[in-house]
DNA sequence: ATTGAGTTTTTACGCGAGTAAAGTTTTATT
DNA sequence: AATAAAACTTTACTCGCGTAAAAACTCAAT
C-alpha cells in the first residue's frame, strides 16, 4: 500500500484533487456535483476507503440522516416483522435506522424519546405504547421531529398515522363467523394496553348489531405482554368452568388465540370447523406463527407490506415537506381474511 | 421560565457555577468528581435538561460509551429475547447499545460491520449468521473492536465467546428420552446455517454411541430463516412417506419442532408421552412459544439470563482491561431440561 | 471569441465538546 | 497550623466537518 493514509477528509480532498467542500458537497448529495467531479471523487473512493465522520458530520448538520424506528415489544415476532420491511425501506431510501424497543415499559419509552432527541433524526417512526404511554412526553418529541405514528393511534399525537384498519379486521372475521356457524363470542384482555384492542371490541359490538346478534365479551385478566399466557390462563379458566357463552371465539389478537389454542388442546377441547369438533377459534394479526397453531389458525392479516411501506413514504413527504398543514392523515390498511382450520 | 436557555456545555457549565472542563469530567465519569461538586452539577441538571451533545462528545473521544449488539434475525423471538436481556444490562452499565439485525443475510452483516466501525463502539457483541458469514470481516472488524461473540461460535473470531453447550442440550434429552422409551432419530436441516446445528449433530451421534445406541438421522431440505415452515414441510413428508426410524424424534431446535408439531396435528398424529399417543418428539432451545404448542414442547432451555449477563460481563471486562492476552476463552453454560407433554 | 449561468476553489469561521498545561483552591493528613 | 495531595479553574488548542462569501474557473450557447 503505496497510498498515504486518509485520516479526514481535507486528506481525502487532497488525495482526489478535489476541494474539501465540494467533497463536503458530494457526501451530502452525490447529484449535486458535476459528473466528472463525481466520477473523480468516486474513482478515489475506490482506492481509498474513506468514509467520513458521522459525529463530525452531525455536529453541524440540523438535520442529519437517522431515522429512529420504535416499536412497543420487539420480542413480539409481529412488530419484528414490521421493523424487518421498515429498516430495509430506510436504508434503501439513504437513511440510517436506529432501532428500540421500549420492552413494554412507559419509562423506557419516554428514555428512548429522550435519546432519539439527541440524534436529531429526520424523523420517527413511532409504535407507542398506548395505554402506557406519556403523552405529553410524545406530544413534546414530536412537536421537535417529524413523526410518524403506527400500528397503534394515539388520537391527535404525531404527523399521521399509519396502520390497520381495526374495523375491517373485526367485520371479516365476525361475518365469516356468523355466515358459517354459531355467531362469535369474543375473548379479550380486560384492561388492554394497546388501542387496537378497544377498537376492535367496539368494532365487534357495531358489526354484532349491523347483523342483528347479540354480542357476547369474555373479558378476562391479566396485565403485561406476556400475552399467550394471559389467553392461557383466562382460556383454561372459562373451559374448566363453563363460562363461554358460544362455541364460537373470536379472540382480540393472534397472541390470546395462541394461548386459548393451547389451553384448548390441554383440557381435550377439539377446535376446527369440522362436525366432530366442540369449538371454533378465530383472531385478528396472521401474527407469524399463526399458521403452525394446532389447528392452524384462522385470522384476519394485517398487509404488513402496506403498512410498513406506507409508513416510510409518509415519514419521507414528512421530511422533504418540512412540517406539514394542521391536518394529521390517517392511513387505514384493510385486512384480509385467512381461511385455515381452526374455524 | 426566567432561567435562560441552555444552548451547550459552557452556557450550563456557566448556569451551574463550575468550570467547563469539570462539567465535561463529570459526564464521562460521575464519580471522578469531588462529592460537593456533583451535588451542585446534578442540582443545576434538575433545573436545566441540559444534555451534552452526543456527536460533539463523541468526535474527540477515542473511546465512546457506545456498544454494538448484532443478531442473525431479529423476527426470531429467542434473538428478541436474548437481546431484551443485553440491551437493558448495557443501559444499566452506563452505555448506549445500539441494535442491528442481519436479516439473515451476509451481506447485510457486513454492512453492520461497517456501520459499527464508524460509531466507535466501545465494544460490540455479535451473533453471527455463521456459515454465511464474512469471516475475513468479522476477524478484520474484531481486530479494532472489542468484539464478544455469543449464540453462535465461529472458531477464532472475537476476543471471547459465551453462548450455551450444545453437547449439554443434547446428552440431556438423548438420555431422558432413551431412558423412558425408544430411541431417538435425530431431525434437522441438511444444510443448517447456525453452526450450533452441527455441534448438536455431533452430540448427538456422540451421545449414542456412548450409550450404545446406533443413531438415525433426518436430514431435511430447505434454507433460510423459515424454519419453523422447513420442520412442517420435512415432517409432512417424513410422516406421508413413512420415513422416520423412530417413534421418537428429536428436532435440532424448536422452531424445527414448531413445524414439527404442526405437521402431526395435521396429519392426526398424536404426540405426547402417554400410552395411547403415536410419537414422541423433543428439542432445543426453550424457544418462547414452546411451552404454548400443542402439546407443549419438551425442550432444553437455554440458561437466557446466564448468557445474556455474562455475554456482557465478558464484554465489560474486555472494554476495561484493554485487548486482553492472546487467549480467546469460550463460556458454555448447561441446558435445563423441561419436561412437557410432548415427549 | 464572447457571454453568462453553473461549478469549483479559496478562505475563513463556527460547532460543541475533549483535553492538556499551568495555576489556584479545597480537602485530607499529620 | 503546616503540608501535601486532590480537585478545580483558566486558558488555549484540537477534532472533523458544515457552511458562507468571494474569486476563479468550466462549459455550452450564442
Amino acid at each position: 500500500m503505496s497510498e498515504t493514509k486518509i485520516r479526514n477528509m481535507q486528506d481525502f480532498a487532497d488525495a482526489s484533487g478535489i476541494s474539501r467542500p465540494t467533497v463536503s458537497k458530494y457526501f451530502h448529495d452525490p447529484d449535486s456535483v458535476r459528473p466528472t467531479t463525481r466520477a473523480r471523487i468516486e474513482a478515489a473512493l475506490e482506492r481509498y476507503d474513506y468514509r467520513p465522520n458521522i459525529f463530525a458530520m452531525n455536529q453541524n448538520r440540523k438535520l442529519t440522516k437517522n431515522v429512529g424506528i420504535v416499536v412497543p415489544y420487539l420480542a413480539d415476532p409481529f412488530f419484528a416483522e414490521l421493523v424487518r420491511v421498515i429498516e430495509r425501506r430506510c436504508i434503501n431510501a439513504g437513511f440510517s435506522p436506529s432501532l428500540f424497543s421500549s420492552h413494554g415499559e412507559p419509562a423506557l419509552e419516554c428514555d428512548i424519546l429522550d435519546t432519539l432527541r439527541s440524534l436529531k433524526p429526520a424523523g420517527v417512526l413511532l409504535a407507542p405504547l398506548g395505554r402506557g404511554s406519556d403523552k405529553g412526553a410524545i406530544e413534546r418529541f414530536a412537536r421537535d421531529v417529524p413523526t410518524v405514528l403506527f400500528d397503534s393511534n394515539i388520537e391527535g399525537l404525531g404527523a399521521a398515522f399509519v396502520g390497520s384498519d381495526n374495523f375491517s379486521f373485526v367485520s371479516q372475521t365476525v361475518e365469516y363467523l356468523s355466515r358459517t356457524g354459531e355467531t362469535p363470542c369474543f375473548f379479550e384482555m380486560r384492561n388492554p394496553a394497546n388501542p387496537n384492542a378497544n377498537k376492535r371490541r367496539n368494532a365487534y359490538f357495531a358489526t354484532m348489531e349491523r347483523l342483528g346478534l347479540s354480542p357476547n365479551v369474555v373479558a378476562i385478566d391479566g396485565t403485561g405482554w406476556e400475552f399467550e399466557e394471559i389467553g392461557r390462563q383466562g382460556a383454561l379458566q372459562a373451559i374448566e368452568q363453563g363460562t363461554l357463552p358460544s362455541s364460537t371465539v373470536l379472540c382480540s389478537n393472534d397472541r390470546l388465540a395462541i394461548g386459548f389454542l393451547s389451553a384448548c388442546y390441554e383440557k381435550g377441547v377439539r377446535v376446527g370447523r369440522e362436525a366432530e369438533c366442540d369449538m371454533r377459534v378465530a383472531s385478528h394479526d396472521d401474527h407469524p406463527f399463526s399458521r403452525f397453531t394446532c389447528p392452524s389458525l384462522t385470522t384476519a392479516a394485517h398487509d404488513y407490506t402496506a403498512v410498513s411501506d406506507y409508513a416510510v413514504e409518509t415519514l419521507f413527504r414528512l421530511i422533504e415537506g418540512g412540517r406539514a398543514s394542521g391536518d394529521r392523515p390517517e392511513t387505514l390498511f384493510p385486512a384480509r381474511l385467512i381461511m385455515r382450520d381452526s374455524a
